[in-house]
DNA sequence: CGACTTTGACCAGCGC
DNA sequence: GCGCTGGTCAAAGTCG
C-alpha cells in the first residue's frame, strides 16, 4: 500500500508548507492534486433511494461486507461525466497512477478516475484556503457566530482534483496516507447525499482538504475531491499527527459508528459522514460510514461497481489491501458476471 | 487530554 | 438587491 503512495506523493503532495505563506500556491504547481484518497465518510444512500441511478438492481444479492470493493480496473470503465467538474477549465482525466505499483492501486485502481481541474488559484484562493487557520475567532463566540472572515476566494478558481472511487471502497483509503478531519458536511442541492468536508489533519497548517460525496448518479461511487496541497510529506505514520484513532468495538451502531467515524481511519476507509445537516435534511438518517458501508451501502456499491468489474481482475488481489480484517467466503458471481464477494465476519 | 465527529450558524459567491 | 447555496467555523460531545 504504502507504495503507491509514492506515486502521487512525488508530485502531489509536498507544496513546502511556505504554501501558507505562499499566496500562489497555485501558480507554483502544475498540479496540486493530492490524490490521496481518504476515508471517504459516505453518506449511507439509502440504497432504495435512487433507484433509477441504479444501473444493475438485478445483482443486489450480491453481499460482501468489508470495504473491499472493486476498485481498480473500474476506473478505467468508469467514464461518466463529472459536470460539476466543468468548470469552463476542461477538466482532464490525471493520467491515474503512473506508477505502476504492484498492488491495484487504489489510487487510480481504487476505482477512482481523478481528474484535475485547474484553474487560477488566485491569492486570493489561498487566502481564502488559509482563512481557516487565519481566523481565529475569539472565544465565547456564539456557535456560528464568526468575526470577519477573510474573503473567500471564488470558489470555482481553486484547483481541483476529481476522483471517482467506489464507495465500497470507503474511498480507497488504503491509498491515502493522509489524516483528515471532518469539519462540516452539507447537503447538496441535486444530490440526494450529502457531501463531507475534510481538512488534512496530518498537519497544522495544511491546507489541503477534501469534498467527499456520493455520485447522484451513482450511489456506488464516491466522488472525492481534492484542493488545495498539502504543505508537507505524507506521513509516515498515519496519523502521526492526529493522535488518536477512533475504532470503536463493534456492536450494533457502535461499530456502525466505529468505521464511519473513526476517520482517521485512512485504513479503514475512514469516516463516514453519517448524517448532519445532510441527513436531516434528506432525512436520511444512514449514519454510514464505511462500517455502515459494510454492512448494506457498501453492498449497493458493490453492485455498482460490479457493473465495471473488468473480468480479468482479481478480485483478491485487489482487496489484499483491504482484506485484512475480514475473511470472505466465497466469491460469487452475478447473473451478468459481476463478481461479489460474500464474506463472514 | 487530545483529536475527532456532529451540528447549527455565519458568511460569501452567484444567479435572478 | 435579495435569496439560495455552498463552504467553513466552532461549541459540544465522544472516544481512545
Amino acid at each position: 500500500m504504502a507504495e503507491h503512495f509514492n506515486d502521487w506523493d512525488l508530485q502531489a503532495v509536498v507544496r513546502s508548507c511556505g504554501s501558507v505563506a505562499h499566496p500562489e500556491p497555485a501558480a507554483a504547481a502544475p498540479r496540486a492534486d493530492q490524490p490521496d484518497a481518504a476515508p471517504e465518510p459516505v453518506p449511507a444512500p439509502r440504497r432504495d433511494e435512487a433507484p433509477a441511478a441504479r444501473a444493475t438492481p438485478t445483482t443486489v444479492p450480491v453481499r460482501r461486507q468489508g470495504r473491499a470493493s472493486p476498485p481498480a480496473a473500474k476506473a478505467a470503465a468508469l467514464l461518466y461525466d463529472l459536470e460539476y467538474l466543468d468548470l469552463d477549465h476542461r477538466p482532464f482525466l490525471l493520467p491515474a497512477a503512473p506508477s505502476p505499483s504492484p498492488s491495484p492501486g487504489p489510487r487510480a485502481g481504487a476505482g477512482g478516475r481523478e481528474r484535475e481541474v485547474m484553474i487560477s488559484f488566485p491569492a486570493a484562493a489561498a487566502a481564502s484556503t488559509s482563512g481557516t487557520q487565519q481566523r481565529a475567532s475569539p472565544p465565547g463566540r456564539k456557535p456560528g457566530a464568526r468575526t470577519s472572515r477573510p474573503k473567500r476566494s471564488k470558489k470555482s478558481q481553486l484547483k481541483k482534483v476529481v476522483r471517482e472511487m467506489p464507495a465500497a471502497d470507503g474511498g480507497s483509503s488504503s491509498s491515502d496516507p493522509w489524516a483528515w478531519r471532518k469539519y462540516g458536511q452539507k447537503p447538496i442541492k441535486g444530490s440526494p447525499y450529502p457531501r463531507g468536508y475534510y481538512k488534512c489533519s496530518s498537519m497544522k497548517g495544511c491546507m489541503a482538504r477534501k469534498l467527499v460525496e456520493r455520485s447522484p448518479a451513482k450511489p456506488g461511487v464516491l466522488i472525492v475531491t481534492y484542493m488545495a496541497e498539502h504543505c508537507h510529506p505524507v506521513p509516515t505514520q498515519l496519523n502521526a499527527l492526529a493522535g488518536t484513532t477512533r475504532h470503536k468495538p463493534s456492536s450494533g451502531a457502535a461499530a456502525e459508528h466505529s468505521a464511519a467515524s473513526s476517520p482517521k481511519s485512512h485504513e479503514h476507509g475512514g469516516q463516514a459522514a453519517g448524517r448532519g445537516t445532510g441527513d436531516r435534511e434528506h432525512g436520511s438518517s444512514e449514519t454510514s460510514t464505511v462500517a455502515g458501508e459494510i454492512g448494506g451501502e457498501e453492498i449497493a456499491a458493490v453492485d455498482d461497481d460490479s457493473e465495471f468489474w473488468p473480468e480479468g481482475l482479481d478480485l483478491d488481489e485487489l482487496l489484499a489491501p483491504v482484506d485484512d480484517d475480514f475473511d470472505f467466503e466465497q466469491v460469487i458471481e452475478a447473473e451478468d458476471g459481476v463478481l461479489g464477494r460474500r464474506l463472514s465476519l
